[in-house]
DNA sequence: TCCAAAGATGTAGTGACTACATGATTGGAA
DNA sequence: TTCCAATCATGTAGTCACTACATCTTTGGA
């Protein structure tokens, strides 16, 4: 069995699970993820209510399938320097994000995703639990360059409650059906509020 | 039907209940949450199954029985001179709850209760939950009294994170069976780490 | 060509939770 | 005191997510 190449089994496999997670995450969208049953996506995608199950291991991972962007401010703090001062590193990470997000116009997508999860109490939950996720992570990346673990975890947490706000912040000054003139400016407005909690978290810390 | 002499009929209803919730506990603590269905605790406490979600609207409603730790910081907030600092005024919220936990001797069902939400993943999500309210009841608290949304966002945001990381940091210091000195030693530990955390809040939010 | 592994399917069951109908108790009005 | 209506406890039936397990089908490779 090789890396690179898949072969049939492999191909059809994966064909199967994007077929269920395309399917499923139009009925959630369309929906809401609470009226929309396992039984349903399967229907839909015309497979076994078993495969749906052998595919995605709960019907939260239906919706937020292999995102794993909750890893992302750990990676960005093993791969930047060690002289770095981890406020910067996270910051610009944080920046960076919101910057592709502004960019591919993925923004439409990305706010009904939100208002997705913001109407299902489960999908809440898992957001937390990611959020949880990442604030672990993040603490085990920042312990392995600097011994002081309260602190770490501190800095951790924050981040965490800072990504919380200014995602909050985001749906808040997004309109639901943005002109680039209004974009532009949430956008500046976003980055503003982006560089005002950072700050705070810097000062705090420093 | 009078508030404060409550009648035979509300008596028992009560009674009901504290006997589903103390079998339940017990039970909890004794084998864990998830090991533990609510059909057993309904047997235990020689109820119906509907009977217990008559009282408890989930199970994790009998783990968590009305104890309402998660409004203190807004009722804190509420109850301040309008003129205190908000850090100053979580802080030492948050002190008194730590020398209440000390000193009557709550402390070993107190980590044991912890330990028993660590093992279920289910008790952990109702946790996450509980913070999150916490933080929105801060948030309104903080807004009634001074306009900056965002910055009132933050320091809820950010109480709750310190919160999080001082209980974690609670947990890692308190031995399972703790000698007075012990105890004490845990004590002035946790006090200094409080200090500190809270330092970085009130020097960034300067 | 054919076998063994892996994926897809079907069946049966568990556990939390809801809707609803019914039975039992009780507080209060007549 | 009697009796009605509200309220609480109960039982039944069902939904939905999820698991265990047996079976069937496909396919990669010997």
């Amino acid at each position: 069995m090789e890396a690179m190449e898949l072969g049939r089994r492999e191909r059809k496999k994966q064909q199967t699970r994007h077929a269920i997670s395309d399917v499923a995450t139009r009925l959630f969208l369309e929906r809401g993820f609470d009226a929309v049953t396992v039984a349903e996506v399967a229907r839909a995608a015309d497979v076994a209510v078993q495969t749906v199950f052998n595919h995605f291991p709960a019907k939260e991972d239906l919706f937020f399938d292999e995102s794993g962007w909750w890893l992302g401010p750990a990676q960005a703090i093993r791969e930047a320097p060690a002289d770095a001062d981890p406020i910067d590193v996270l910051e610009e990470h944080y920046l960076a994000g919101t910057r592709d997000r502004f960019e591919v116009g993925h923004l439409a997508t990305w706010k009904q995703f939100v208002r997705t999860i913001e109407n299902s109490p489960a999908l809440e939950a898992r957001r937390r639990l990611q959020a949880a996720e990442l604030e672990i992570t993040l603490t085990a990346a920042l312990d392995e360059r600097a011994p002081d673990h309260l602190r770490n975890r501190l800095i951790a947490a924050q981040y965490a409650a800072a990504q919380k706000v200014l995602e909050e912040q985001l749906m808040r000054v997004l309109p639901d059906h943005a002109s680039p003139q209004e974009l532009a400016a949430a956008q500046t407005e976003l980055e503003q509020a982006v560089t005002q909690v950072f700050a705070v978290l810097r000062r705090g810390l420093a």
